[in-house]
DNA sequence: CCACAAAAATGACGTGCCGTCAATTTCTGT
DNA sequence: ACAGAAATTGACGGCACGTCATTTTTGTGG
């Protein structure tokens, strides 16, 4: 029995593998969001761990590959949250509403419980980077359906897929800087302002 | 004469203070673009003058600050044409025109001539930095006038200000990838999408 | 025109972080 | 239990940073 007991393929040494790159992933977004990009050190990340300066080689290259895997790991998590609102969606005006909710309640998720100013926290999270552009397919290709099925006009999707990042990347702070967070007021006013407009846009109060 | 022929009071210490400062922003930007803002060092820049390492530091305080600098002086020169196109625009839809095109031109210039691909050229700039913040207020008043004078419906003018901003930031990259760059589609895309929503954007082709 | 003070430039140096690597410990299969 | 593989360790060389005592340049008053 006991070769059988474990269904997955996991010895010590495979269990203890995933448990030190997980340990430093979680010491590395602690360090992160105390210090910030630019002030933490390899060293403060692994400080945060039981292993030695060398070990964190042994799992990433540098700084900056840890960091980029952590945002992975935000882009790996929200995809399948954007997949479902997808499916459960009914029609394209209700996708896009559920997609920004989604969106903006991920990020205020992400961003509790975390020490510092949210400018300062997600320093490097630009539009070209590898887990964005894999957001970005998403949304362009549920776009892209949408105009194809006739749900939308046959605008250019390039463009309408940047605008929707870039409205969600910017109203996404802005949102979270009010207290309470305005996730719905935001969602509300990005569908808004793309399906019809300022016309569409929530008036205010 | 010869101390009132200078109006200015430039006596040779403040030219050459002038001098050397500019001297310094000049390699900064060259080396910024060849080796982007990661691997480019204080020693690299400093090599691009006449001057030595330790000036260096008379002038800027770390790597950062002269990159900041750098920025700083890129926004100062937009806000000129930013309040020229609100000046001279007829209506509100007019300037929002105006103004994508005048960003989009503007981001085009900066980006023509440099050695590397557009993504990896302005690696820091992010809509909570200083300079970016100075041209949300600009562009926030603008909107808020329009909102004041009824030109606009009177949606939240901060979401609206973000929007536009996003949508700016996200379109410039995506338009400066085709050949040639597509400005007016970007401007009119833009325009129309935040004036009528979808129903407003460019038809395809 | 000179001498003297203030300002700026210089580059060698101390410090700290990075990433490597030979030695050591831990694990796996037989 | 043992041999070989895999992973860990921390000391080390190298590099970039930013400082600072020294030297050079500039401005000023006699």
């Amino acid at each position: 029995m006991s070769d059988t007991a474990e269904l997955e393929p996991i010895g010590k040494r495979e269990k203890t593998k995933a448990a030190n790159r997980a340990a430093i992933l979680v010491a590395a977004r602690r360090v992160f969001a105390q210090l910030g990009y630019e002030a933490a050190t390899v060293r403060d990340i692994i400080r945060g761990t039981e292993l030695a300066s060398g070990t964190f080689y042994n799992y990433f290259r540098s700084k900056e590959e840890v960091f980029e895997a952590l945002a992975d790991d935000s882009a790996r998590r929200f995809r399948p949250i954007l997949r479902l609102a997808r499916a459960h969606a009914r029609g394209f005006e209700d996708y896009l509403h559920s997609a920004f909710i989604a969106y903006f309640r991920f990020i205020a998720e992400e961003n509790e419980d975390e020490g510092r100013p949210i400018d300062e926290r997600r320093p490097h999270v630009r539009s070209d980077t590898p887990e964005m552009i894999t957001v970005y397919q998403e949304v362009r290709q549920s776009l892209e359906d949408a105009i194809a099925h006739g749900d939308a006009p046959d605008v250019d999707a390039d463009y309408l897929a940047h605008a929707c990042i870039g409205i969600a990347q910017e109203l996404g702070p802005a949102m979270l800087r009010r207290s309470p967070p305005d996730i719905d007021n935001a969602a509300a006013f990005a569908t808004g302002l793309i399906l019809k407009g300022l016309e569409g846009a929530p008036r205010k109060k």
